[in-house]
DNA sequence: TTGCTTTGTCAAAGCGCTTTGAAATTTCCT
DNA sequence: AGGAAATTTCAAAGCGCTTTGACAAAGCAA
């Protein structure tokens, strides 16, 4: 059932059938009953495709999802994506994914922005520097990322977290409960947040006169193997850090594994920080020693972004180009005073 | 850069350079070169809702993604997802995927086949007699489903798990160990997996004489909060369970928490066995106490579905119709002896 | 040379929708 | 009743692509 059969049917033309559909006003509110019932009757649903063809929208947020053979799924990118879709199912949008090799980012998002079948962007895992960002703005494609770059003004929509001021805080924390040996458990290091993070406790350290050695740093994905793998490095130092800022719960997850195995007490020899997207799987309050947090929804970031994307693709904005969240710094079990040594 | 600015530039006609681009034989080979270096100068890309309306092909797999406010993100869903884009990335094809109230699935599944946006569906979450069935099989456009429906004969294409082997064989180990009270920590009752693990679970224990009781089943959303509750649940029997059989290594995460906060050994006190569908962040062998599971990776199951689709969509079949995977049993620490008392 | 096939190219139709600009109809005012 | 204005409907063009059927050009045999 197409348009034109449907007009054929009631004795309209395409035009005024379209018309009452659309809700245009030149259309006489008795036609429109008519209309409207006879769509109902037959079922009728308009063909999306030659409608993008017609009128340039698709009513669709295009994102690229990176895998590759080897990549491990990423729980990080399934809950954001719930929250996009949370907000897009009540504005009847949808989204075109496209997997892509990580390598092939830049191209990826090229391909799906030009193919005609997205109204608008969204890009995460931004990196420090990022080249999809010149490539985004020359695209007149409405677009927001989630996290930032560094390198040019930040004058494109993004929304992120103070990345800096969440891990500056949770050092100064375990700098009040005396601890001076640090240790950083990243994401990534070409990523932009991890930079961040870096950054903030640094900066905090710095403070007081201290430093973050390279030998207690460590730039992974964020598994949990990889969190047992750095915790069994950083805990066969001569000096061993007794304090640990953690980018996620997932590394968590496996750093207090390795501290459990080596019979260490999480919270009294060891205390940690971890970041905490709200993953619902890893309740940081769930952990057999709850952990102190810098806790931010990575759903609700979901859920404004797509508000964003959508209000921009309907017009209904203006929307604030630029919004930076606070995380909040929720103090549990996993930390405590510095061990007398 | 349209196909008709393209074909202007080369002064050729839009005829030749979509054959030339689309490797049609009757054109010639130095046109032909001709044409893709314009085309990579230009950096030209079909318009997919274009070629779509042309052709009728639109190089993408359809799915709904069940969401909704207070609805939990399901980490089995993005684990699915991931193997579904490394198949995909492949062939150059993409996802489109609807955000829908899982109430509204039916519907929503109408409205993404009818939408001109897909070629091909893939269902999950598979009801023990599933509606959306019917309305697939009236649709005349390919599907697979992940698992299966009671009800009809089962002749549309499926690819499930052997559920009723794997914890029919699961309990029949328990049984081996000397086990007689069993318990069963299940995913939702209205889906098809959770009533054919049950009978596979029952038939085990018919076969010995003994019963599932009512107060030994759960069936619930598979989070860790609900494994919990239901352990604790089972743990205040009279006549307490020695041998759990769980649905989910998410829902074995909660029942462990509540095996030992209520100062009880897993392996010895409580037998456990869980269903681990391979996630990477819940890996059986992380578990303090290793855990016995009946495997079957889901991300493996997304890579095969996604290549039956999109072979199906461009008639490289002939594919199996249906398939079922059996699960392998893992034996590890979790599952011992029944405890003498 | 003529006639026949093969090769390479093209103009035009069509996919299903929206939207423009004009035509037909009704309504209103004098 | 006559004419202007407002309302309702329509035919046709266009979105960017593929594909059909036709047409030159070239190759070959007689």
């Amino acid at each position: 059932m197409n348009l034109k059969q449907l007009s054929e049917l009631l004795g309209l033309s395409q035009t005024t059938v379209s018309r009452a559909l659309n809700g245009y006003p030149e259309v006489n509110e008795a036609t429109r009953e008519r209309v409207l019932r006879a769509v109902k009757e037959t079922g009728y649903r308009p063909n999306k495709a030659a409608q993008r063809l017609a009128t340039g929208k698709a009513g669709s947020i295009g994102l690229v999802m990176p895998t590759a053979p080897g990549h491990q799924s990423d729980v990080h990118f399934g809950e954001f994506l719930t929250g996009l879709g949370e907000e897009a199912v009540r504005h009847d949008f949808h989204f075109v994914i496209m997997p892509a090799d990580p390598d092939d980012e830049v191209a990826a998002l090229r391909r799906l922005a030009i193919s005609g079948n997205v109204d608008a962007l969204f890009v995460a895992y931004m990196r420090g520097h990022d080249p999809r960002l010149a490539m985004l703005k020359s695209l007149s494609m409405p677009f927001v990322v989630h996290g930032r770059s560094f390198g040019s003004e930040p004058d494109y929509p993004y929304l992120d977290i103070d990345n800096e001021a969440a891990f500056y805080d949770a050092a100064r924390l375990l700098l009040q409960l005396g601890h001076t040996r640090f240790a950083l458990m990243n994401g990534p290091a070409h990523l932009d947040f991890a930079i961040r993070r870096r950054n903030g406790l640094v900066a905090a350290l710095n403070e007081r006169g201290l430093e973050l050695k390279e030998d207690c740093t460590s730039h992974t994905v964020m598994s949990d193997e990889e969190g047992l793998i750095a915790m069994e490095r950083f805990l066969q130092l001569a000096e061993r850090p007794t304090a640990i800022l953690c980018s996620s719960t997932v590394l968590a997850l496996g750093a207090i594994r390795a501290v459990n195995q080596a019979g260490l007490k999480l919270g009294e020899d060891i205390s940690l920080i971890a970041h905490d997207d709200v993953l619902p799987l890893l309740k940081p309050e769930n952990f057999s020693v709850p952990l102190t947090t810098t806790r931010s929804s990575l759903r609700a970031a979901g859920v404004r972004i797509a508000q964003r994307l959508i209000g921009t693709v309907k017009q209904a904005g203006p929307f604030p180009e630029q919004e930076l969240w606070k995380t909040e710094l929720i103090v549990r079990a996993s930390t405590g005073p510095a061990p007398q040594s």
